[in-house]
DNA sequence: CAGATATTTGAACGATAGTTCTACTTGTAC
DNA sequence: GTACAAGTAGAACTATCGTTCAAATATCTG
């Protein structure tokens, strides 16, 4: 990982790079992508506007920033899931159902950036990344591809059904539509 | 439908508004959700932009109005298939693998409106439609309520899919995924 | 120490946004 | 015709945006 003989100044640098994502992170969360401005990202981390401008030209190196943070974080729950113990389409479940309590900013986050993935080449491949893990986990449970595409597809349904009813989900709900997706309880 | 004596000036406001509206979805479909401002709708419909003020107070009201435009478009779509002859679920499958080529634009201004939904409260019950009509057409080939929360699911996710992939979508392959979704087939 | 490099700031510029206001045109009612 | 209401245009105000830039600070090199 590391083998540079630390520089001060860059690792000071680093560090202030990753608040600056940080930040970004937080608004994004806040106030939507939409909300992503150099000096609104500046604010929030406690820097001047042009140190954001410094580190990142432009907003879409930003935002490519965030959404990988936040693809990061998904990519490391469903990695959890897969090698852990337990009902991984239970886990899957659970992971889906939390978009509608605590981490619904977090889900909003995801879907506004892979939203705009659409219009953004940049962001393309990062926004990729959930889909891929949901399949990989699909992939331990069946070897039929057909029912791993309807697994992935219903998981990111089921996600934006939550995000958009804005109501508690049901985790044993949420987990039977998968398993009727997947196709193995029949 | 119509009682009013057509006040003349009324009139030729409605039409205005109409075409105001439309200008709002071009909009839209060439720049995305962000690029909809008072400014850029009235240079697009040809009016001052203090007009597009007149009638849409709020950007809300139009960016309201406009992914009401796209939803009664997919509405209309959906209900032909249900109310039509032939397969109603390759009549869906047609219909999503659309969103990967001509119809592109209005399935991402589609998305792109219903995830601005997800922050603002007047758009989510238009948001709402599209899957309430592929629910209404799972409702036609089963009666599991699971089944259909899987199609609907399944619909959405592989419409997420075909944006984001940005590749040509084969409609063979949609549709044996969402019969495996649907269960019907086992 | 001095000099070079990296980081950081604050002010400023130009562009564009939402919004407001006044004047003008068009249509209705009398 | 006049009086009034709805619609329309264009200029102007204020705010905020991305961006630039010179100066200041911190760190490393020797």
């Amino acid at each position: 990982m590391s083998e540079e003989p630390v520089d001060g100044r860059r690792a000071r640098g680093a560090k202030r790079r990753a608040e600056i994502i940080e930040a970004t992170l937080a608004v994004v969360l806040r106030e939507g992508a939409a909300g992503v401005t150099h000096r609104a990202v500046a604010t929030q981390a406690g820097v001047a506007t042009s140190l954001s401008i410094y580190y990142f030209a432009t907003l879409d190196d930003l935002l490519v920033a965030a959404l990988s943070s936040v693809a990061d974080s998904y990519t490391a729950r469903i990695r959890q899931i897969i090698d852990g113990p337990g009902d991984k389409l239970r886990g899957l479940a659970e992971l889906i159902v939390e978009s509608a309590g605590p981490g619904r900013d977090k889900a909003l986050a995801e879907r506004e950036l892979s939203t705009l993935a659409a219009r953004r080449p940049a962001l393309a491949p990062i926004a990729r990344h959930w889909r891929e893990n949901v399949a990989a986990l699909a992939a331990t449970l069946t070897d039929d591809p057909l029912a791993v595409d309807a697994l992935v597809a219903a998981s990111d349904g089921l996600c934006t059904a939550i995000l958009i009813e804005n109501v508690p989900a049901d985790t044993e709900h949420v987990h039977r539509v998968l398993a009727h997706a997947l196709g193995t309880d029949r």
